[in-house]
DNA sequence: CTGAAAGCGCTTACAG
DNA sequence: CTGAAAGCGCTTACAG
């Protein structure tokens, strides 16, 4: 038996007695497609809402067993890409009558400031214990955004029948679904357009060693040099953070002769490479240096950066992941999807546009 | 009864039977405080495991009354502050048992891209329709980030005996808790200080004008400009928004003479004024205009921008909120508090110390 | 400490 | 169309 509450609930029960009707019936009145005459209905909208009754969805949950809950694992809230695919996110699954339950992987960073690898042990246990604590939720579907998953997880939500989709990362050895960009043909856009503009001394700052993202970007980049006989001059790690960034950044300028160009893993590093070079090493970009990103989040546009840079499609790669994840809530567990949805290379200054 | 489900839940009554012991004692092995003997507790935890038993949360909340979920309601992603807060929100309630059911309240836009008042009828039924859907959840509790909240729906959390919390949003007229940053003292200190490094010319473009943030951050400023006997040059309007404060700033470099200082109601519209004097106009910030924004967010401090800036204490706002919060739940309806939270004014480089 | 039983607030066959 | 009843997966007095 509950114990004490404060608040007293408003049941069906009470609406059904204030309407002199049965329970069944204001249960009917508020479910979708089922058999009431408009008279009882009415009678039951009149007393539910002199009550201020609002069907108990946890308890409707319980039977149905459907939750309209989609658990959402997110990260790296300072890049700009996240919060905006997040609101992107809710919206649309929100227009489709289900609700976002989000958790927050803190990343964890050392001591020094640095960012730790993702697949810590450490970190990969904690965001079993996330997911763990997502699926006690009854969760209809969970979305994980920029972040890898245990086999055993993976496997564990495969027994309890909830899908996954990894969105903005993927991995190839379990059989989870995932929606990224193209992000080995994002690297080969940017290395064919440095060649045909002319740049010699192409670096690469990385992102995550352990982000697929990072490592796609990098092949393509590294695949469009080969291709036009271009060698990597230099190639720094910024682990997806703007300090970390920042620093290489420090170790690249130092150099001479400079690169005469710089592809950096995501825009948000890039922020931080721009500053250094502008306001710590007095370089202009593109003139001393081009540099090119990859993400285009909303700041890239501003006159302050104005960057070019790989465009990832947030808005398909949101409508891709909402209409995977629902196919396979409908449809129970089905195959396997990877989609890379192609972007373009956005220009604008911050890459110097003809031979030198 | 369940119509046919894919997935076979496991329940405790599966794992009661494999351990051999009573439905109850699988549930207390799971309810802390609960009285099982280590034997049984260790039978039952063998069982669970070994057909991946979890409790369902659901189930539980439906009888215990509490559901464990806050729910949140957030717009004006695009506007950093409010990411970093989300962030900050839902891992400070993490950390105290409670998960965040993310609402997105998204702020219509006319067709000239205009942002409109918040308090346009259609906006406040869309968010009354919203928060009747946070309701319906049975969340313990309700954060509503920069939102304000029709006095019909207060009452109605109100007689849901459902607490709820307004951050960085204070309502007057009605009964509603809230945590901001004490934004009239923000105002005058930057009055203060401007007229204190000698500026003659003070303008000022405006936030949201529904927005209690921006009446507070003005009359701050007014108050303080009065205090010196300086008199406000030029207003505008910028409704929190990149591109109105663009079209304001466009106007306001038209004025001849220039002001010799504004004050932006936030960061967000201050990085669209920085970025028309500097790269429309060819003026310099400090040496031609200096500038002054509100919320200190990340960028805020990037060399880039490099603003000077009042800070949101965005970790005491979250930490003030989520104990309010709770406090408010778990004793009941409790006195309605105001709070506002001092941060001071960070001098960086957009702002000229000195006397012309 | 332990089990049998009542009950949380709903949905949904079932029979009329 | 409508009501009585069973049951979703749990917690919690109650009695031993």
């Amino acid at each position: 038996m509950p114990r004490d509450r404060v608040r007293e609930r408003i049941t069906s029960l009470d609406v059904a007695r204030r309407a002199g009707v049965s329970q069944s019936a204001v249960s009917r009145t508020f479910t979708p497609d089922s058999s009431v005459s408009a008279k009882t209905a009415e009678k039951v909208r009149q007393a539910a809402a002199e009550l201020s009754y609002r069907p108990n969805i946890l308890a409707r949950s319980l039977i149905t067993g459907k939750s309209h809950i989609i658990g959402v694992l997110v990260s790296y809230l300072d890049n700009f890409f996240y919060p905006d695919a997040l609101e992107k996110l809710s919206n649309t699954l929100q227009s489709h009558g289900y609700h976002v339950l989000i958790f927050m992987a803190a990343q964890s960073k050392n001591s020094a400031g640095e960012v730790r690898q993702s697949d810590n042990s450490d970190d990969a246990a904690a965001i079993d214990k996330i997911v763990g604590e997502i699926l006690d939720y009854q969760v209809d579907g969970i979305i994980l955004a920029s972040i890898s998953l245990s086999s055993t997880l993976a496997a564990q939500c495969q027994a309890a029948g909830v899908p996954v989709i990894l969105f903005n990362r993927s991995q190839s050895g379990d059989y989870i679904s995932s929606v990224t960009s193209d992000n080995f043909a994002g690297g080969i856009k940017v290395g064919e357009y440095l060649a045909q503009t002319g740049h010699k001394r192409p670096a690469y700052i990385a992102g995550l060693a352990t982000a697929s993202t990072q490592r796609d970007r990098e092949a393509g980049f590294m695949t469009a040099l080969a291709a036009a006989k271009l060698t990597l001059y230099w190639r720094g790690e910024g682990h997806y953070d703007y300090d970390a960034a920042a620093r290489a950044a420090r170790i690249m300028a130092a150099l001479d002769p400079l690169p005469d160009a710089v592809f950096i893993a995501n825009d948000h590093m890039t922020f931080a490479v721009m500053d250094v070079l502008r306001y710590e090493c007095g370089l202009s970009v593109p003139d001393d240096i081009s540099v090119i990103g990859y993400d285009d989040v909303l700041v890239s546009s501003w006159p302050a950066y104005n960057l070019t840079t790989v465009r990832q499609p947030a808005d398909e790669m949101v409508a891709e992941t909402v209409s995977l994840l629902l196919k396979q809530i409908d449809e129970g567990q089905s195959d396997v999807v990877r989609k890379a949805i192609d972007g373009p290379l956005i220009l604008r200054g911050s890459c110097r546009t003809q031979q030198a």
